[in-house]
DNA sequence: GCTTGACCTTACCATCATGGGAAGCCCTAT
DNA sequence: ATAGGGCTTCCCATGATGGTAAGGTCAAGC
């Protein structure tokens, strides 16, 4: 198999088979003679399962912990359930932290009248901060982490 | 004001500042003769706006457009008011997508009995995918967006 | 046999916002 | 004068992914 049936039959693209292989997360895969790297069905399968667990949010260096283990017959399944509850709770965090600040969105802009007039409440609790704003919000918040620095959130 | 002064009363690192100026989200500062940045309070609460829009998880180029709106005195508030209700779509969607697979993970994380025995529903599911799971599990799970490429979710 | 097009190879660059560090200049206090 | 801390610029790294360019390879059709 080439590196264009693997990547389709697994669904990792060619270019991340190639980053894996780079980065030792899978075994170099053998070559022809010409060069062309060659996949089995049993690289196909190393693969799926690494694009289920990125499916699944896990970073790359989770998963080279999660495949440690699939590949040790002697695991122990809390050492597997362990990661997969760490990884709830980071995303726990991560969710919470973007509801708090769709929380304070939807506050603003339920506030804002959204209409031809340059008055907006949005720029002014971005301008003034939120200890400013037009009164309520502030009760049926109980601990936003505004403080410190605010995790990356962006989509990329 | 020096660089670090601003930092400190804006909440925006020395090197994020210098960056904001890099990429032009912020005019140059002035300097002394000796080249050292120089701030006065309008750009500290410059500053502060674009701490709080990033608290507020938007992006860089969002903020650009929300100081244009903030600098543009017949703006119209449905203007800003819209870009909020895009970044919360945004957020809603990304939340969304974290919480399918927090789902999914304690659906397995539940299943496994995380003892020192190997057998291990998480990695099974990895291993053969969720259609091959052990039995329950799908019925309750509408359309999580497994197909594509997954968001890219990792924690940095 | 030769051409064409699809596929593969490596190598480099870009993303996005942020931090780290080095080398060197400047300012202030002792 | 010297020490220490702050400032400057420049380069590098992150994480996972995509894009592109220059060149080699393979298979099918003529």
């Amino acid at each position: 198999m080439n590196i264009g049936e693997a990547s389709k039959s697994s669904g990792v693209s060619a270019k991340m088979i190639r980053y894996y292989e780079s980065i030792g997360l899978i075994p170099a895969a053998g070559r022809t003679v010409a060069g062309y790297r060659v996949y089995s069905m049993t690289d196909v399968q190393l693969l799926r399962f690494i694009r289920r667990a990125r499916d699944l949010g896990f970073s790359v260096e989770k998963i080279e912990e999660l495949l440690a283990l699939w590949q040790d017959r002697s695991r122990q399944s809390a050492d597997v359930k362990q990661i997969a509850l760490e990884q709830i709770a980071g995303l726990e965090v991560r969710i919470r932290e973007m509801q708090a600040m769709m929380d304070t969105l939807r506050h603003l802009a339920d506030a804002c009248c959204g209409d031809h007039r340059p008055d907006c409440p949005i720029l002014a609790d971005l301008v003034n901060g939120p200890d400013h704003g037009s009164g309520a919000r502030e009760e049926d918040q109980q601990s936003a982490p505004r403080s410190g620095k605010a995790a990356g959130l962006q989509a990329h």
